[in-house]
DNA sequence: CTGAAAGCGCTAACAA
DNA sequence: TTGTTAGCGCTTTCAG
């Protein structure tokens, strides 16, 4: 008994003198019971210390109030707030969360998500590798719910809950061109990711909109480690090659790009600007505090879950899903935070 | 149906022509089946995309393969390290992790337990608030395994894994002490935790076994936050009373002395030597890089898991478990991290 | 307002 | 080696 004695709804019925029903019926809150039952019932599942068995309760229901949670590394700055994002949305509407890390690794989502799926969680929040466009397909022909967070997997039916990957960076490099640089660089993040595209997209476009030329040998490719962004800026100043401003496709690799210049006795802001994205919590503990593209991963975790939530419901009602009626992806804005690593000398 | 079309294990069955019982044979790895049936119903299985209904079978076997972790905060930097070592072992032994945040809110406290207990976890990896002594007293009648995480609850009658803090703390003021530091100032944590207590109880000790007299006025009260850590710098600044070093009973209090330092231009460690407690990652990248008693916050997790694990298979055996007998604290050693904030000038 | 009975999907004796 | 049967603890018709 990994439960302690199992007090059963049996036994509470016999201590209270009623049926089994009866006392379902007051764990429900359904009407349709007597009041002095009802207290009567109540008071012997006090003193029972008695706790309905989710598992039976789930069997019949065909719910389990519990969503899975599939991200890379909960141990990744990124994370952990979109996961409190997720648990108190989730937990207004009495639901628990089950997560499970990945490092991005194929098998291990297949994994995660068959156990997942046999614990019968009512809907998934889902962070996968792109190279598993066909998991998604192959879970379409059950009818589980699924909402993808922060990466979408192209041409999936499952909507997503994210930024703007290309306009934030296009934001960021405009800030630094108003801010009056030129030779702007930019450290790419992880290229098999749509993020890391999508953000050099933004680089680029915002480098010709403003009639600036594109540099290639400004660009460098990185992976969003702090170790890309130490050696990209290391490789910078043993070219010779210091730009004016940096925008590092993450905080991570900026903050590779600060230690390499400390190094180097560069000085930020005033040798060089420098800009990150994502906004983790370092970057306002470091010096200097880095500017950088906000990400609002509170609220991306808690409009996931919303969103999730809402598609358990539907599907509960409907016992089917029109993702293509129903749900567009949710993209949320990003902002700048502008902090000393920009400021003007 | 949140869970798709069910197909059931009678499905399987009658796909297959034979038995439920044949089928729960194979699906649970059972001798006695034949070896053409065997793949008969296998190839069935894999060919319908079944998966087992987890909630039937738990109901059965009593055992979910689910525990449940509540901590005050996923999003606290402490945290997420501990909680992807409890997943990686966990999920050696096919568990699967319910994460319940409480902000050390006793209300959530109890209604997180409650919902895990509902849910039947298998057991529960806690790390409560003091005030919570009763909540831990009440669930003893049950008999469900805890093991308790970095805070333990004095008298509570589970096991705790967690650090010596008393030593921990003693061996860092120590290190200042070697250092050559004699006027060293402490920063407390929260008084009304056990971490926060022990510490400063080993900052004492540790102080006294020099023959240092202790200066109540070098002892300011904090409470883990970096706000705290700030505070209580700017007091010592106000005073003109900048001692040679400080010991902060965390990293975080320790990033706001630096804050402070920076404010009023103090240089760390020229000026004063700085001492902080866990090293959660953002130590190694602030500057100057944080001096500090690094936790074993991965290994934590997983002793943890593996601990609890063992309390799950012995009730499962012997339907009962001897605490007194059984298990004793898992106690594991913290290390001095030498960075840069006590570098020799 | 209350209860009896069927059944959710599975496992586990017990027979065959 | 296989099948029959009786539950696990709960919800839900359907009668009363």
């Amino acid at each position: 008994m990994a439960i302690g004695e199992n007090i059963t709804i049996k036994d509470i019925a016999e201590k209270s003198g009623v049926s089994i029903t009866t006392v379902s019926r007051v764990l429900n809150d359904k009407p349709d019971v007597n009041n002095e039952t009802r207290a009567k019932v109540l008071k012997v599942i006090k003193e029972s210390n008695y706790r309905p068995n989710g598992m039976a309760r789930s069997l019949v229901i065909n719910q389990t109030y519990s969503i899975g949670l599939i991200i890379p590394d909960i141990n990744n700055p990124y994370f952990p707030e979109v996961a409190r994002g997720i648990e108190d949305q989730a937990q207004k509407s009495s639901y628990s969360v089950i997560f499970s890390s990945t490092d991005n690794k194929l098998e291990r989502e297949r994994e995660v998500i068959d156990l997942m799926l046999q614990k019968r969680v009512d809907g998934l929040i889902v962070s996968l590798s792109l190279a598993n466009k066909d998991i998604l397909k192959r879970l379409e022909d059950r009818k589980i719910p699924i909402v993808q967070l922060d990466r979408k997997i192209p041409d999936s039916i499952y909507p997503a809950v994210m930024i703007d990957n290309k306009k934030s960076a296009y934001n960021a490099v405009q800030f630094l061109i108003d801010e009056g640089h030129k030779k702007i660089a930019h450290i790419t993040g992880d290229l098999q990711t749509v993020p890391g595209q999508e953000r050099q997209e933004g680089y680029r476009k915002a480098i010709l909109d403003n009639d600036l030329a594109i540099n290639e040998d400004l660009i460098y490719e990185g992976d969003f480690s702090k170790k890309a962004g130490y050696k990209a800026m290391d490789k910078m100043i043993e070219r010779g090659r210091v730009p004016e401003a940096i925008f590092a496709a993450n905080d991570l690799m900026a903050l590779g790009v600060l230690e390499a210049c400390r190094n180097s006795n560069l000085k930020i802001p005033t040798d060089l600007a420098l800009m990150g994205h994502d906004d983790i919590s370092i970057s306002n503990l470091v010096h200097p505090s880095l500017t950088t593209m906000a990400q609002p991963k509170y609220r991306l975790g808690r409009q996931a879950c919303e969103l999730l939530i809402n598609l358990i419901d539907t599907i509960q009602e409907k016992g089917e899903i029109d993702y293509d009626g129903f749900c567009q992806d949710k993209i949320l804005a990003t902002k700048l935070v502008k902090r000393d690593s920009t400021a003007k000398n």
